[in-house]
DNA sequence: CGAGCGATTGAAAAGACTCAACCACCGTGG
DNA sequence: CCACGGTGGTTGAGTCTTTTCAATCGCTCG
């Protein structure tokens, strides 16, 4: 019983573009991306494109829920980053003239437009809007990315996880944060059952509570004490 | 006695421009570029910008090296990045449209241009080939912060710090490596009481060499195989 | 020559990880 | 409908790494 299914939306009606790097096109241009794109339906657990191999488009999330993540030596994932709906995913590599460094995978059922390679570098190249909002977010995923490198280095595991709680819940917004205990391990940085242990300590505190695999958050001033942010 | 003290390069006969962003740039794009930058020496220690300012320009190194970093809680400072002479450092902030999240400070005596935010977003604009460079770059950095992160989430210190002086004696080139037990510390993301015990277990496995402060490397393949990479 | 900072060492404690076992849920096939 | 198998979640115990704190050393700078 798939709550989502395949559905082919309009760029003009989606409402994840609105808030997405092509949030500034209008008229033309979204008939122009309209034409481009193809919308596909992605399983939970479907891989977008994987660490290695040479950048064919952009995908941009309409519904569902992404994982960017690079192996560690021993195969172990670390989630980079994680990808919602309006957020266009995939487009870094194709600037750096490398292969991917990173593999990206479906939380839950999606539906994800892509846009091929050479489309996609025709719109940049011709629409100064874009490029600018294109630079705006590599820098400020890079300053991110710094602030990730910090927490990972200074602060404990406890600490992490709280910052965590917190970053996942602005992901999942409304809904219940969603996530298989490994994923959320190797996005804090762990060992799965240290964040186990972690999450039952957090549960005795009453910062959050969970329903199965599902957590809730109880208490966000407190999780952002426990976080030292 | 400063080796290096206060000269006036010409972009034109900078040999640091060309390897740097502005390596493509020729006849009159020099010219724009020497009127509009301004040289300065700096001493050790000096800093370039700090977290939390707005950006007013870039920052070209001529001569000297340059510690990114960004502070945690309790104010630890995390070397996010080390920069050499060719690099342009400062500029991922005049995009991202915020202040600062790092800082930038000279660990050497350095001669350094500068360019003013204006100037530069104007050559920006009006040169593609330096506009994909930046792409380009901003992009790769991305990918070597991802490396960064899964490292600091997976490898061990020893293991990082294997890992770090093959990187550092990239930057220090023929120069033996030369930093601070703290800031290497801070660069490996560590105490500096865990460095300076896994250096001295480097030097008994004669995987390295020291004097005074300066650390020689001595068998890059050894150092390889204990970062396991 | 003394002050002070960076480098180094020692000892103890804390934090995390590993390994092993067990549980709980879920879908399948009989 | 239920036993089975499998995956993911949870718990316990022991070990190892890393940190912390305290103290010492050594050198450079005034």
């Amino acid at each position: 019983m798939p709550e989502k299914s395949h559905k082919h939306v309009t760029c003009e009606n989606c409402l994840s573009r609105q808030n997405s790097l092509f949030g500034s096109f209008c008229g033309e241009e979204v008939d122009l991306l309209e034409r481009q794109k193809s919308c596909s339906y992605f399983k939970k657990n479907q891989p977008l494109f994987i660490e290695g191999s040479a950048p064919r488009g952009v995908y941009c999330i309409n519904e569902g829920k992404v994982k960017i993540f690079a192996r560690g030596e021993e195969g172990k994932e670390q989630i980079i980053h994680l990808a919602a709906a309006g957020e266009v995913v995939g487009f870094r590599a194709m600037f750096s003239g490398e292969p991917y460094k990173v593999s990206a995978t479906t939380l839950e059922e999606s539906n994800i437009c892509f846009i091929g390679k050479s489309d996609f570098l025709d719109l940049v190249d011709s629409n100064p809007t874009l490029r600018n909002g294109i630079m705006k977010e590599l820098s400020k995923e890079l300053a991110d990315r710094a602030t990730f490198i910090t927490n990972m280095a200074q602060k404990s595991v406890r600490e992490r996880l709280a910052f965590s709680l917190l970053m996942l819940q602005d992901i999942y917004k409304e809904e219940m944060i969603n996530l298989s205990r490994e994923d959320m391990a190797n996005f804090v940085g762990t060992a799965t059952e240290t964040l186990i242990r972690l999450l039952k300590d957090f549960k005795e505190e009453e910062l959050i509570a969970t329903h199965a695999r599902r957590v809730e958050i109880l208490d966000r001033e407190g999780l952002l004490r426990v976080a030292g942010n």
